[in-house]
DNA sequence: ATGAAAGCGCTAACAT
DNA sequence: ATGTTAGCGCTTTCAT
């Protein structure tokens, strides 16, 4: 079976390739009889558009180069799953990378997605990152850019992030709220701005409620559900005094309930907890876990969205970009339900 | 900033672009010096290589599709973070799609990524899928295709599943052997033969173990958590006699798990339960939930290579296609401990 | 409404 | 060790 091509089916019409690839294209100056004409004759034969020809010529491959951490984390992967359902709707394609959190695999990543010519990049990056210059280059390339979840705000790139400060002072108030009082928070050692956000929003709930911070109660290390039991027992062991737990994300909270259950703290009358990514577990386990959802469908829809209307633009980083802010989501569920009267 | 070509390097230092093209993907016969001569300049004046181009001219693209019905469900997602990881690492990108267990979404899929002339696809196919024409083109154009998970083995294709037979048939026994003897099983309408295999395990583990089969304990509908809650509903009220659930899959196992918790029945004492898939809220749920294990890393590491060792023999349907059938792993938690003595 | 011709940026066969 | 040359299969401008 050998590729037809365009002249193929030109030869086979008495015309020329010229008029076969504008009738392909629906070309207006091209006559409804031979646009059928081709069109019948392309099936009959298998014809396959070539899009790597196309794009060489046009400067256009249609395809989008979409760097994130990994797959294996479900927020990604959600919010991957909501880009490709939305660019494919509009007729792209999407290249797909993942940088194992690492900034030098990343590197190497959108070194072959300009390689491959995309037509623009929309990516969270790999939490490793020191210094912004490769997307610098990506900026003065003129090449399409959208940050998602993870963004630099130096850049003049558009972004689509959910407030984590407003996720942390809603997690942090609701608990006040509940009537809990010596909320403990445990957050990352490494820099991402994301969890400084969250930090800052625990902060200011407590200052708005007039409870004094204690620094005792601000735990960090590396989030794992293994972190979340070891920070419980900590707090115990030293004695401190806590009456909830309010984590960077839901797996350590995981880790803060097995390990409260297991010491025989009851939840959430001894200890309240709430989490942060409303994982897919959160409302399977026992008691159901309190968190803020990201909302990672429609920060897949809208990092689409908002790239597209970049790419219709034209001249890309002239105005200032566009930061979409996506409120998070309080899910209250048995964790938080407040602490025994 | 207009783009750089070979041409460029090649003026720059008064030599020919075609040895500027040698030099940069490191031919045999060209000096040292000028390797590094033109790698300077390529350096200097931004070059980066135009793939498109050089796919067009060679007729590989070194980018192969992988289609699978959603990323929004973790066992395709963690096998494509799998199969992405090993492809890239042997230099090949993944252009991503989703069919979204629509095949008329598969077939557009596969349309696209024919035009883009990828070197091979990657497939776990659409659930109402009827018939294999598509594949057959495929396989007929002789373009590499590699199933996995989902496999249709009347076609010539090599394939990485696991064993669903295996999988229903060591979830059976080990109800079985924990001491429960009449067991549910809650299976799929839908057509699909990995839920048939998980069928046939179940009904073979029972006769190897002279437990007679009652219809009564098989229910089918569409997975889903609440269809677990209704299986359970519908076998109590029908006072049905049954002391455990073996579930096509976790969510059902959840439903089941947590209408059973509702209506004060013990687990395990009274009704052991097991699920399939290893969702990753399986552990954390109480009681956690046994379950079979899908390998789903296993599974995309194997699928990447059984794919690479394909391209390599550059003839492909020839020879009897690999089959691969990795072996599913029996979790054994809480859900299942045996009833009480 | 259609044809003719140029060329996108590479690879590779054939020179020298 | 390097140069020459001919395309890959399209898109696109300019003619007719």
């Amino acid at each position: 079976m050998k590729k037809v091509t365009i002249l193929d089916i030109a030869k086979e019409l008495n015309i020329t390739f010229s008029t076969v690839a504008r009738a392909l294209n629906d070309h207006p100056a091209i006559s409804k009889s031979t646009k059928e004409a081709v069109k019948k004759t392309a099936e009959k034969l298998g014809y396959s558009k070539n899009k790597i020809a196309s794009s060489l010529r046009s400067g256009k491959s249609n395809i989008i180069g979409v760097l994130v951490p990994s797959l294996d984390v479900s927020f990604f992967s959600s919010v991957v799953h909501g880009i490709e359902s939305i660019m494919n709707q509009h007729g792209y394609s999407i290249l797909l990378y993942q940088s194992q959190e690492s900034y030098k695999k990343e590197d190497k990543g959108i070194e072959t997605l300009l390689n491959s010519r995309v037509d623009g990049i929309i990516t969270s990056f790999a939490i490793d990152r020191e210094d912004s210059t490769i997307f610098e280059e990506i900026i003065s390339k003129n090449i399409p850019l959208t940050f998602f979840d993870r963004a630099l705000y130096q850049l003049n790139a558009p972004s689509v992030t959910i407030d984590d400060y407003k996720g942390g002072y809603m997690a942090t108030e609701h608990l006040i709220q509940s009537g809990y009082k010596k909320i403990v928070h445990i957050t990352e050692t490494r820099d991402l701005s994301i969890f400084k956000e969250r930090l800052k929003g625990y902060l200011d709930a407590l200052k708005a409620y007039n409870i004094p911070v204690n620094e005792d109660l601000i735990l960090k290390g590396n989030l794992s559900l293994n972190f979340g039991k070891d920070c419980v027992k900590e707090l115990t062991s030293r004695g401190i005094d806590f009456d909830a737990i309010f984590t960077l994300e839901d797996f350590t909270a995981m880790g803060v309930i097995q390990q409260l259950k297991s010491q025989q703290i009851r939840i959430p009358e001894e200890v309240g907890v709430i989490g942060f990514a409303n994982e897919a577990f959160g409302s399977l386990v026992t008691p159901s876990l309190s968190t803020i959802d990201q909302q990672t469908h429609l920060m897949g829809q809208e990092t689409a969205q908002l790239f597209l209307t970049m790419l219709k633009e034209g001249s890309f980083y002239k105005m200032a970009p566009q930061r979409i802010k996506l409120d998070p989501l309080l899910i209250v569920r048995e964790s938080s339900k407040g602490p025994q009267l």
